[in-house]
DNA sequence: TTTAGGG
DNA sequence: CCCTAAA
């Protein structure tokens, strides 16, 4: 299969068909062939890439905003030039990624993908709001004034400064001098740096603020209430923008927000587990609330730790270095667990040198709420897992990851002084969308509980992921996937699905594969699982209806 | 060692 | 993910 990503525009409900109504021809050519060629199904399943100009995100918020002309017309008039295009898909597809994914390029031009995180989640939640207010307001009276009119696409106060006054900007933003004098870098990073702060802000207002205002300066600016995750994006938004244009950036956020909950951003699901839903999401999290035996109690308290304050000092640095730290961190090595418990893991502490950073691309991941890979499936983690060398040292984890050890907290400190216990636990690894169409497909040719199996199949190059790994995910997407069913029934469909976290056609191959190997391995025929014709036969004859 | 299942 | 009883 010569397909990429890029080639194949494939819509949602199309994948949706190659897994279910068409699952049985698909399966021929897809999962019964070579671990490669399985892999690269999930290009299928991969989302536009999302890699766009910079001009075009600033078009699109001018095009978003353009329909909110009604709206927000008395506003802010300025803003509505002649640019009426609706974002494209793949442009919204944006606001599902973690901001870390950005690479600034050098002089001008501003490859980002996926910037526009109207997310929620991954921002901190401990960072005081106060001080990140003072913090902006600080930061606007020295240098940002400039910066309120970023968004816009003609950046025309950026475009009128200085190369001084963008210096000064930027060091304002992030902590630090540059060289650079040109002034295309510099408006580029600045750009970048008010976007990652308005981020910033945005978790900040969901976690601790549910209100509908705030105070700059004197000025008050109107938000609306948090009545959703799009709205909660508006109150500070408003502080980083003067009074005429607040309101009209607040629609823009808004409205950018409400459409990317079209999206299934992972971030928004992410929230909406914690808050809306009530009724499957209980089943995950309620096994969380055990009580954690032994070890884990000493990590839980890790874990806590990563909520408390952090300086807000460390917002100055540089997105650049955090996600060097975290991909330092990430790629710490991690032995296959010999006979009992994991390898003691090396924990690279001096990276973080105590203070911690702000990182507004990390998803501060609520300990539990994360059952499955939730966005991954949104991402781009195909491609990671391609990339990975089949010899997989290093963690083919997507840079999105979330697992929780990326994101730093000042526990880390008290991990390093005591170097204990606490490495046995095998840190969370998200399993990225790529792992579990392997394991779907291990257990389509293996049959359910031959994990052992299983792994030696489609996880030989992967350290990370045990017999037992693969046994519990499978547990989980089970869960997952009739969770998803009585969710169904409850959840009309304008609402957003909660279970996106899994695919819906995936999904129905975890139940159909369960009934056709109900859990005690009574494989009918004996098939070679290397023997496609057999197998696919095979699987074909079995396909038993769904039985609800 | 591997599986299954509880936590 | 971890832990452990069974197989």
């Amino acid at each position: 299969m010569n397909i990429t990503s890029k080639d194949s525009l494939i819509t949602s409900d199309e994948i949706a068909n190659m897994f279910t109504s068409k699952f049985s021809e698909v399966d021929l050519s897809l999962f019964a062939a070579s671990e490669q060629e399985a892999i690269g199904v999930e290009h299928f399943l991969v989302e536009p890439k999302c890699a766009i100009e910079y001009d075009e995100i600033k078009a699109d918020f001018n095009a978003v905003h353009s329909n909110l002309t009604r709206e927000a017309q008395e506003e802010t008039p300025e803003l509505l030039d002649g640019k009426t295009r609706l974002p494209t898909c793949e442009e919204f597809t944006l606001d599902a990624k973690p901001a870390d994914e950005v690479t600034i390029l050098d002089h001008g031009s501003c490859k980002v993908s996926c910037v526009g995180n109207v997310g929620l989640g991954r921002n901190s939640p401990d960072f005081h709001e106060r001080d990140s207010a003072a913090e902006i307001s600080n930061m606007s009276s020295a240098s940002v004034p400039a910066l309120e009119s970023t968004r816009n696409q003609n950046s025309p106060v950026l475009d009128e400064m200085t190369v001084e006054e963008l210096h000064e900007a930027f060091s304002s933003m992030f902590g630090r001098e540059t060289s650079v004098t040109d002034k295309q870098w510099l408006k580029c990073h600045l750009l970048f740096g008010l976007h990652n702060q308005v981020e910033l802000d945005n978790g900040l207002n969901l976690v601790k603020r549910g209100t509908t205002s705030y105070k700059i300066g004197g000025k008050t600016v109107c938000s609306s209430s948090c009545d959703s995750s799009g709205s909660a994006t508006g109150s500070i938004d408003s502080v980083l923008v003067d009074k005429t244009m607040a309101v009209g950036w607040h629609v823009e956020r808004k409205k950018f927000a409400d459409l990317d909950t079209l999206k299934t951003s992972s971030e928004d699901s992410k929230i909406d587990s914690c808050s809306l839903d009530g009724g499957d999401e209980a089943l995950v999290t309620q096994k969380r609330q055990r009580k954690p035996p032994k070890r884990y109690i000493e990590e839980s308290m890790e874990d806590k730790s990563r909520y408390c304050k952090r300086k807000n000092g460390d917002c100055e640095v540089f997105y650049k270095e955090s996600r060097e730290k975290l991909l330092s961190v990430r790629s710490r090595k991690r032995l296959y667990p010999k006979g009992f418990g994991a390898a003691p893991m090396v924990c690279q502490d001096k990276s973080f040198k105590g203070s911690c950073i702000q990182v507004p691309f990390g998803i501060p991941v609520e300990e539990g709420h994360t059952e499955t890979d939730t966005s991954s499936w949104n991402s781009e983690d195909f491609k990671d897992d391609r990339l990975s060398s089949p010899n997989e040292e290093v963690d083919t984890e997507p840079h999105s990851a979330r697992s929780q050890d990326d994101i730093c907290g000042d526990g880390f400190i008290t991990r390093g002084n005591t170097q204990k216990v606490s490495s046995h636990r095998k840190h969370h690894i998200s399993w990225t969308s790529s792992e579990v169409m392997k394991l779907i497909e291990g257990v389509s040719r293996c049959g359910v509980g031959r994990w052992a199996e299983i792994k030696r199949l489609m996880f030989s190059s992967s350290s990370r992921r045990t017999p037992v790994d693969l046994k519990d995910k499978w547990r989980n997407l089970l869960r997952a996937s009739y969770a998803q069913l009585q969710c169904k029934r409850k959840v009309k469909q304008g609402q957003k699905q909660v279970s996106n976290q899994v695919p819906e056609s995936v999904l129905w191959r975890v139940r159909e594969l369960s009934t056709t190997y109900p859990y005690q391995r009574e494989r009918k025929f004996k098939v070679s699982c290397t023997d496609s014709s057999n197998f696919s036969a095979s699987t074909n004859n079995i396909l038993v209806p769904l039985s609800t």
